[in-house]
DNA sequence: AAAGTGCGCAACCGCCATCTA
DNA sequence: CTAGATGGCGGTTGCGCACTT
């Protein structure tokens, strides 16, 4: 035979905690400690079930829990630990003293991963995530398998439909911007300004940390790209690689050096000599795009009513001889 | 002023490993 | 040894509040 069951279901009280019930726990508790929780709702008076006084006591009424926002150096630490240990809470949470594992998994989702979609990071793998960008930029399926087949990452459609609902998150699309910056410029020793300036504006994280991933990641699409097409960057800045892309809500500057904040994504005509002004990254003293500002208008009419690729398929791309047929796959 | 919308967070749900009668 | 309870954990829900329209 096992154990008598916890407790009796029927008429246990749920929902929010009252301050009389939250008394009769914490006295309880001071007095006799938890003991069992099986029967501490009984000895202490309380109609609720074992496992919510559990809950409520290690979540809200634990006397050393501090309460209060998230300090930068919290923050530092939430992003590196679940770098390291994904969603452990509970692990996490021990090396964060007065932080409950609730807490931090709360401020994860409402904050800390909302802060890294707008800067372009899978808040999963903590790397930058160029499949995501191209799904924001409303690109064709089969063009984003060709992207994860360049960039070597494994790409099924199930995982990008269910990233595309996350396509909402503005900054991620400057990844294509940089795609283009690497087309037309090579790799770039400076990743893409605007992501730059996105990540020095977010004092509360670790810059340098994330400026390797981003180093990272465009040194690896740019090989990616240079060993599948075998050209040379310099043979892609001869004029044949894409017009500049303005994404929504970036700030870009145009031929002439003006600077505008674009409301929609546009693409930039070439010059009609054939040779494309190269992409000129908005100054990182720009102001940054908040989360709130790529969620003022979702993705389905940022980029899908008006794909950044749009007028692509009159460019001459017959001197990029991929395997894998950038010109069909535009098509 | 009222309705709609989004956000933050406390609490619940369901699963799993461990414990115990 | 085994069935079933317990404790712990991660995921999810739903309420209340603030802000916007």
């Amino acid at each position: 035979m096992g154990r008598a069951p916890c407790c009796d279901e029927i008429g246990v009280k749920k929902g929010p905690w009252t301050p009389e019930e939250d008394k009769l726990l914490v006295d309880y508790i001071q007095k006799n400690g938890h003991g069992s929780w099986r029967r501490l709702p009984k000895l202490a008076g309380l109609n609720r079930c074992g496992k919510s006084c559990r809950l409520r006591w290690t979540n809200y009424l634990r006397p050393d829990i501090k309460r209060g926002r998230f300090t930068e150096e919290e923050e530092k630490l939430i992003i590196h630990l679940h770098s390291v240990l994904g969603n452990k809470w509970s692990s996490i949470a021990t090396r964060l003293p007065g932080r409950t594992d609730n807490e931090i998994k709360n401020y994860w989702n409402t904050h800390l991963r909302k802060r890294l979609l707008s800067m372009g990071i899978d808040p999963v793998t903590h790397r930058p995530r160029a499949d995501l960008s191209l799904l924001a930029a409303g690109l064709p399926l089969s063009l984003l398998a060709a992207a994860g087949a360049l960039t070597n990452q494994q790409f099924d459609v199930t995982s990008a439909l269910k990233l595309q609902a996350d396509a909402a998150q503005l900054a991620k699309v400057q990844l294509v911007q940089t795609l283009f910056q690497v087309l037309s410029n090579g790799v770039p020793t400076t990743p893409n300004l605007d992501l730059m300036s996105l990540i020095g504006s977010s004092n509360s994280l670790d810059q340098q940390y994330y400026q390797g991933l981003i180093n990272g990641s465009l040194g690896s699409l740019g090989s990616a790209l240079t060993t599948s097409s075998g050209l040379g960057f310099n043979d892609l800045q001869g004029g044949n690689i894409p017009p500049a892309v303005c994404m929504d809500g970036l700030s870009s500057t145009d031929v002439n050096g003006t600077t505008s904040n674009l409301n929609s994504p546009k693409v930039v005509p070439s010059e009609s000599n054939g040779t494309v002004p190269k992409l000129v990254s908005s100054s990182p003293e720009e102001k940054p795009c908040l989360p709130e500002c790529s969620t003022s208008h979702d993705a389905s009419t940022s980029s899908l009513e008006s794909s950044p690729f749009e007028g692509l398929e009159g460019l001459n791309l017959d001197g990029i001889n991929t395997e894998l047929g950038w010109k069909d796959l535009l098509e």
